[in-house]
DNA sequence: GTGGTCTAGACCACC
DNA sequence: GTGGTCTAGACCACA
């Protein structure tokens, strides 16, 4: 798992963070009970301060897809990946179409967003 | 042309600006030799400070896409047309991967993703 | 005479009207007795707005070198060659060796600026 | 270092900023990874506003002299003195070039300007 | 009227 | 603590 993060980007490094934690929840990459890794150790992957990966953490557990046991770590809940497929879906299909919809209008042709979707997915694959 | 910006999103209003002033540019509104709103203007239609309107137009200045001229206001460059495409295309284009990959890691197939795609056109055509 | 001036420069354009004028008081390209262009024509040749080019004639008359008459013209003025001169020989020579200065501490060697100096000689005669 | 800002020259205060650190960087006084004051601390330093400084660091940012990282401060750049010597002397030499020729003007003779840049080469030797 | 700049004071995100 | 941004209001130079 990847969970760098991009301080160039508009959204903000801790929302970044709870995004990709859901999408690994979503993805079963993270199935419930699997612990996260720790605070200081996702800062370290991230390259990114210990503190916004605690904001981070407190958002997805308040969002009830993660909780956080005292001392012994932060671990996948039960309805995790149904919180966060829910949360996830939508929102990235809104956010898709959107762009999409950009692209379009800044002047590229449909085909080529489809030829550069099938060749970014090979990369992503 | 509407020159409104969004205070709650992630990107500041300066750079929304200059997106938006990017995109008249490319899409041909304003064309090489047009002015645009003046700084106090365009403030006042985009409900900022004008301070925030001379930061954007400061920015496309240096872009390369218009050009202020002392007491006389602020003009599309010759070449603006062509920088500010190239902006945008190239903007929108990793937008677009960066929404696509996200959509795809939320668990959406990709077939959906191109019908989804396919409708939208239809909507916006 | 070559009255245009360049608006990117950090002297605003009047102060560079003035300083054109003493230039050509001082080295006798304008005598006693001359007129001074126009303020329209100063305005048209200079690429500036012809505010711009009164005051600097109101600035020219104060210092005392050349005095408008009333229907008639801006001419130079009896003592103004002198005037000119005063003001001109100390300023720019202070301002030639600060530029100097500067351009040693930033790396140029003592005979690339005398290079460039002989070569600008030649350009400018 | 003195960072001091003097309002009452042409150049506006937040360019006289912009000099005095590319002359820094240039000159090694500053070397890649060295921090810069602080916004805050530099504004308390040169006597004038944050903001005014804030731009001066985004301006030297923009050219790749420095690097801003939120939160932690900013720093020279890996490139930053090569880009900073070769700003630095491209500035000089016009301006150089420009004092040479106003003096000329101004009716000194060109062996006057050798022999007072000779005399204060040994003073700032 | 225009753009350009500065000050003062505030809020946010990140370290 | 750090930088980044916004507002409000002011002054200057130029057209």
């Amino acid at each position: 798992m990847d969970w760098r993060v991009d301080p160039a980007r508009d959204t903000p490094p801790w929302r970044q963070l709870v995004d990709s934690v859901l999408d690994a929840v979503a993805s079963a990459e993270l199935a419930p009970g699997d612990q996260l890794p720790s605070v200081r150790q996702m800062a370290a992957e991230a390259l990114v301060n210990h503190n916004t990966v605690a904001r981070a953490y407190r958002d997805l557990e308040q969002l009830g897809v993660v909780r956080g046991e005292n001392g012994r770590g932060v671990f996948v809940q039960a309805g995790g990946p149904d919180v966060a497929r829910a949360l996830r879906r939508d929102e990235t299909l809104d956010a898709f179409l959107r762009a999409a919809a950009e692209a379009l209008r800044a002047g590229h042709a449909l085909d080529d967003l489809l030829a550069a979707l099938a060749q970014g997915r090979r990369l992503s694959a």
